[in-house]
DNA sequence: CCCAGTGATGTCATTGACTGACATCACCGA
DNA sequence: TCGGTGATGTCAGTCAATGACATCACTGGG
């Protein structure tokens, strides 16, 4: 056993999670959850930029996740049907973690505007990353900020309904249907 | 003349926008803005929220422009049809306003990751709004979501596309053109 | 076996955003 | 003339966030 338990950080993401949903976000001190992870509040900001940040820390792995989705995609696919690969790689990413969580997760964010502040600019992280993505694949400059831009509301409206939806209904399927419904939209 | 210099708030917008542009967003306390308003920092916060929402004041109008051109779409539009509609319509207020504050406006919030989730927010906020007109025009669910969200994207990246080009090139021509675009993208 | 270096953490002081409670006082309407 | 109102000021306090410095188990070389 070292000086210290090991995973700071991990206990001090749990402890954030259980807080939250406990006392809410505002309720909640930085120093309550350094205390409940047995470290202090100066930790706690060696660990996570700050009292946000704390709960977004799986958004670069899907952010990386989808980005190889999509450079994986065939070369002869079009933009949009190459963002739908990718949008369609993030299944595989909540199939990792239980769906509980990520319920609990999303009801915490929405019912708190900072916390959706930064649920959002992870989102326009992942547009910038998908076009610069699209770029590199000789995409048109116009045509990939809003092919990425577009395949994000699709992700963001396909989990939002997941989320809402019963149990038994894979993620993947209501993205499938989310993409079926964007393309019946300008038609 | 009354007890005070009237229009506080005013004062207050004009002293942060011009702060966050000469020191930028960090480099300028709530102090400094109230400072060269003529007031004290307890008078800034009873006239906005925090220190970011001093440059998202215009949000709501232009949000209330673009549901009421939505509201007032043929009835007949398909939703897309009538999202356009929306969109298009946010050229009049950028009309009134000179493009020279929309470009500096636009700077200071794009290199500030604080006031860009703020923005995001804001675009969120419009998202929501525009659902739920189109839901007031029957449209299903799953659809209005989906349409508003495209709606909000296309505006977004018609908006970034404008601020960069020369200055005779209108707003409205942008957004037909990424309208376009879009159309384009799942053909 | 000892010792200097490393890294994760603790301690302390400070800044600045934000809030609640209360005071002030020109203005306005009865 | 007077009491009410509303925008502001003053003051004390909480909490997020950061910088500077101390601590000390662990590690690898001598």
């Amino acid at each position: 056993m070292g000086r210290w338990e090991p995973d700071a950080a991990g206990r001090l993401r749990e402890a954030a999670m259980a807080l939250y949903a406990e006392r809410g976000y505002d309720g909640t001190t930085v120093a309550d959850i350094a205390d409940r992870a047995g470290v202090t509040a100066r930790t706690f900001f060696r660990h996570f930029a700050d009292k946000r940040e704390v709960l977004f820390n799986g958004s670069e792995r899907l952010q990386q996740h989808m980005v190889a989705a999509l450079a994986a995609a065939p070369a002869d696919a079009t933009p949009m049907e190459a963002m739908a690969t990718a949008v369609l790689a993030s299944a595989e990413f909540f199939d990792h973690i239980p769906r509980e969580y990520s319920r609990d997760r999303a009801a915490v964010i929405t019912s708190t505007p900072e916390l959706l502040e930064r649920e959002l600019i992870k989102m326009a992280s992942l547009g910038t990353a998908l076009t610069q993505c699209l770029l590199e694949r000789g995409v048109a400059p116009d045509v990939a900020a809003l092919a990425a831009e577009t395949g994000v509301a699709v992700f963001r409206v396909a989990f939002e309904r997941w989320i809402g939806a019963p149990d038994d209904v894979p993620i993947a399927d209501v993205i499938q249907a989310t993409l079926k419904t964007l393309a019946g939209l300008t038609a």
